[in-house]
DNA sequence: ACATGCGGGACGTCCCGTTTAT
DNA sequence: ATAAACGGGACGTCCCGCATGT
């Protein structure tokens, strides 16, 4: 039956490349190692995304970066205070790099720092996806009474720290630079 | 004479392989494209780097940590405070990204975040040249009446902010994240 | 209503890879190439031509044969010797080749050349074509008082030169050798 | 031993190419089956044939030319008369399309007419090879007697009937458009 | 009758990173 | 210290089924 697994091939094909551009990034990425973990036909690719692996790439870092949105919007409503927001974002943070033995940081930032300058689509996925994240940070503060222009320049900030940290985390092989940001009070 | 341009070869493909790998990253960044910019033969690159792409561009990563270092070094000897140090940085960072229209960032991240899970080599080199970075950062703070364990704490953090503000600036082509940090009295 | 452009498509598709095949050939001429430009639905293609590329083709071949024929035809009618017949078709040739800076020649002998050992309904589809056209030259110099053995003899004669001269110009980008075969005295 | 067939895979490549080419033209033949059947490592390919494909084919070409080339010079010297010299090359040509089933006419035309509109490189390659056989005829009719100006047309004319004869050769697979070269007076 | 969505795998070409032999 | 030669795999995209509409 064909039409069962209608867009399950599609589905798949973003879930795998959503893991591996996090592993290893975009050029060290071989269709066909997506290929043969999603087990869907080179056709179907090609016929999901016309633009081949750029468009599925794209697709892919705008799937994760929605991902990543909604962990964050749930802590949002979880939490009352930025500082607490915070610090338990961090602890999951932790949680996962240790998990993954610090494989695994931010799904997407490899992928852009690659891409930026040579694949618009994919560019305009990770602004996107940055600025919905960046929106929820701002709400954060805001929602601690402080002033637009001050909860944006936190926001940022904040935004900066984290994907340093995970950054750090990854090449040092600790968490530590993820702690040093839950525990740090400069964002008050 | 060979010998005359002797180790011209080797510099020539290390400066060239800092180059590429700073815009591109390691697995986009070919063989023969270093060969062709640096105009070395292919033999000398086997010759000098028996362990191929992987030593090359471990070499690469410890040559451009290096030049990183010397620019830190020579900005702790020109300041005098941290608060000093750290905007006096982040003007450097900014006038280089806005210089390269925002696509030359930190030299080593995006290799890095290719290859730590991939390559020991890469991998140590990177944490070398971080490990060389906060030891500056540690000395700033230090030099300000810090104590050792808040001076770590508080280079940590600032290594991930500059890094993610660095990745932020790429992303969204813009240099307001530096900016941020620069104005942030978040380190003090 | 699909009905009303009924055998539409059909028609657009042999139009097309009339076209293109003899433009770049058989092989080179891709599927969705002609479907993009006939802007034929992939699926009527495979309703009209069940066979495929190759049924298509020998359709194309075909059809484009029979223009050329109706060509010869009215050539045949408002022309009273053998001579004028044969300068005012080269002149005629010249004044195509020229016009498409000679990149159409023959609009079958590429295909024919690729694919005759290769395809039965190709082969049969230009040799009939070859054919009717021959026909048309054998009367042309038997209404000038030839007999038939020798009527043969030179249409057949008549169409390699003129097939050859199409050729070499294609190939030398001029049409000098069609001016040859009109000044030529060489058939009677 | 490597460098004892040193530059023979180079040769085997080029000598495939021509038989490929003749028989099937330039798109349908793969690389994969010109490697295959010459044996030649994927890698060579590239490292003669830097240009790929396109190159190879030119080369090919070109050769191919030569070839036929020398077989024309040597007709030369073995006969007195033009009208010897056509009609031992008609004979010559009448035998290898019988014994080849009337597959392998002339080992260029199929190429050019593929892509002459598509590749400089092989368009010029082949320019060559028909000038260089052109010069042939023009020698033969000046050998006897003949004007320059009229030797080139007749050379011409000749090139245009015997490519043509060809053509039609393989497609009607029967070699009485040859023959009727062979017997003409029409060059005189 | 006609059209389409979706899927399937085979190649095609290019080029990469690497040894072997000077 | 370098040239010559190698083999593998990347990505693209091609031509073609079967389902399913309408």
């Amino acid at each position: 039956m064909a039409a069962a697994n209608s867009k399950q091939h599609r589905r798949a094909l973003i879930q795998t490349t959503i893991r591996l551009l996090r592993k290893q990034g975009y050029a060290a990425t071989g269709l066909s190692e997506i290929l043969k973990i999603s087990k869907a036909p080179k056709g179907s690719l090609y016929y999901y995304f016309p633009g081949g692996k750029e468009e599925l790439a794209a697709t892919a870092v705008t799937a994760a970066s929605k991902t990543v949105l909604e962990t964050l919007e749930k802590l949002e409503h979880t939490t009352s205070s930025a500082s607490d927001f915070i610090s338990r974002y961090c602890t999951l943070l932790i949680g996962w790099m240790e998990l993954s033995n610090y494989a695994e940081g931010c799904p997407i930032s490899t992928t852009l720092l690659e891409m930026v300058p040579q694949s618009d689509l994919i560019n305009k996925a990770g602004q996107n996806g940055f600025a919905s994240w960046k929106s929820v940070f701002i709400r954060i503060f805001e929602r601690d009474g402080m002033k637009a222009q001050e909860a944006l320049e936190k926001a940022t900030f904040l935004m900066a720290a984290i994907q340093g940290a995970l950054l750090l985390s990854r090449v040092e092989q600790s968490s530590s630079p993820l702690k040093g940001i839950g525990n740090q009070k400069s964002f008050f």
